[in-house]
DNA sequence: GTGTTTGCAAACAATTTGCAGAATT
DNA sequence: AATTCTGCAAATTGTTTGCAAACAC
């Protein structure tokens, strides 16, 4: 859709991605803002919603849409499945290999074009079965 | 979480459950809203939200998280998959038997409980093949 | 009659956007 | 110098909620 247009450097976007590279977990705008604030204690939420939005349009980072209600972004752009907690509402890692073949039986009985899929796994994850 | 307590019928109700049924695409609450004026035209939008949390938390209907943005709902209750379009967001269904696979595969590597998964299939509807 | 549901409007949460000034190239 | 980026605050979007009146059982 829009080319890579040019981008200029900033503190602030760099901070984001060395912070979202840090982390296995895959915090939320919010959480990612808490934490620049340390480093950053100006940054605006505004400025890491954006950042997080232009980065992930360019395919740097990838924006989950798990819960439907809160994105979270994960550094790590290699395609994977993700799972989450239905008790504490973490996100994880999935780590199996991205099955082509559901994309093919899909396209089979459907009528368009289909480019990928994404799996999220639900249930508990090993901190809230231990204390439930 | 919480059990299923006495149910009084309404119009209102009644006439959202009813068009549901009606559609095979999956309509947004505001669509619903939209549609069911026509029929109840003072009925409000809080109303519509309301009922559609309250069928899906008891399970009558399917609340679909698709976009990330906006909530669809699904009156065929049975498990099955999802398609996104790209271009036009419309959703539809994919009919592939429910991969009990993917969870004993995920469970192999994962630490915590996995109950079930969601996927969601991307790519270009019919329609939008022929327009592009 | 008791308890659930409604319409309305206000509240909310997550995210986006407009703008003037600051920073990067 | 040109352009992108930032902080701030206001605006948007989708959804939820509080309340008094209306309705179902």
């Amino acid at each position: 859709m829009s080319d890579k247009v040019t981008m200029k450097r900033s503190r602030q976007r760099d901070a984001i991605i060395a912070f979202l590279k840090t982390r296995k977990d895959h915090p939320t705008a919010d959480i990612v803002y808490q934490e620049i604030r340390n480093t950053i204690p100006n940054i605006s939420l505004g400025t890491v919603y954006r950042n997080l939005a232009q980065l992930s349009e360019r395919g740097e980072i990838l924006r989950l849409p798990c819960d439907g209600k809160v994105d979270h972004f994960d550094a790590d752009i290699r395609p994977h499945y993700h799972f989450i907690c239905n008790q504490c509402g973490c996100v994880k890692d999935i780590h199996l290999p991205y099955a082509n073949m559901l994309d093919q039986q899909a396209s089979e009985e459907f009528d368009g074009i289909i480019t990928k899929h994404s799996l999220l796994f639900e249930g508990l994850c090993s901190d809230c079965t231990q204390s439930e």
